[in-house]
DNA sequence: TTCCGCTACTTTGCGATACAAAGTACCGAA
DNA sequence: TTCGGTACTTTGTATCGCAAAGTAGCGGAA
């Protein structure tokens, strides 16, 4: 019950400052959101296909260079975009859950 | 963005009580996600199969006869699971956009 | 009665998403 | 040079949702 939001969930990552692969899975797993390296690299593969990212090499101080990802523009208006859309269906369930109450409670 | 997420709703919905297809459709697409019957019948047919739901026939004053599903009560400790696994994953999200924690980093 | 349109339910094929698992490549230490 | 750890990549599979076409029963109009 999640498919489609691990995009919406690493572009937040991303937002708040640039990361690599192996640091947005602990991210992920730290929220329960278990997701392993043959998820995570297709959609970031994805996403920089589709602009909304972009990557720098970097080298560590231990092991191979890491690909830091950050948000282009366009990944920040898209960003935005699926934060509306995730409101709205959050509020959506909330109302099939509960039954509508828009101007009464 | 909202792969798996019909299979909560749809027992959401029938929580409230027994309902068909064509009604469900109805009133998801009143919630503004957009469903249809190719969509829905695979689900309800996959859930009673799972044991979530089960169906009577009923006689309808006009037109054919419908399905009326209504949850089991295996259906309704899955609904309740599923309540939690999205309430937590609001949460989640929650955090990850908003960078909430607890005392560290 | 026969035909037609409406309602309801079903099936098939496709694209996209996520997972498991195996594979490639680079670095530094022994 | 070899080995272990880190990072990135690729392939095959299962599932979900959609589009579109198909099946079937009911009731009204001619």
């Amino acid at each position: 019950m999640r498919k489609g939001i691990l995009e919406y969930c690493i572009l937040s990552i991303l937002s708040r400052g640039d990361s690599y692969a192996p640091k947005i899975i602990a991210e992920l797993k730290e929220a329960e959101m278990i997701v392993v390296e043959g998820t995570l690299y297709p959609i970031l593969t994805r996403q920089k296909k589709a602009g909304l990212l972009t990557y720098r090499w970097q080298e560590s101080s231990q092991g191979p260079p890491r690909k830091y990802y950050m948000l282009t523009e366009e990944g920040r208006k898209q960003l935005a975009l699926l934060d509306e859309a995730w409101d709205q269906m959050v509020e959506q369930i909330r109302i099939i859950r509960h039954g509508e109450h828009t101007d009464e409670e």
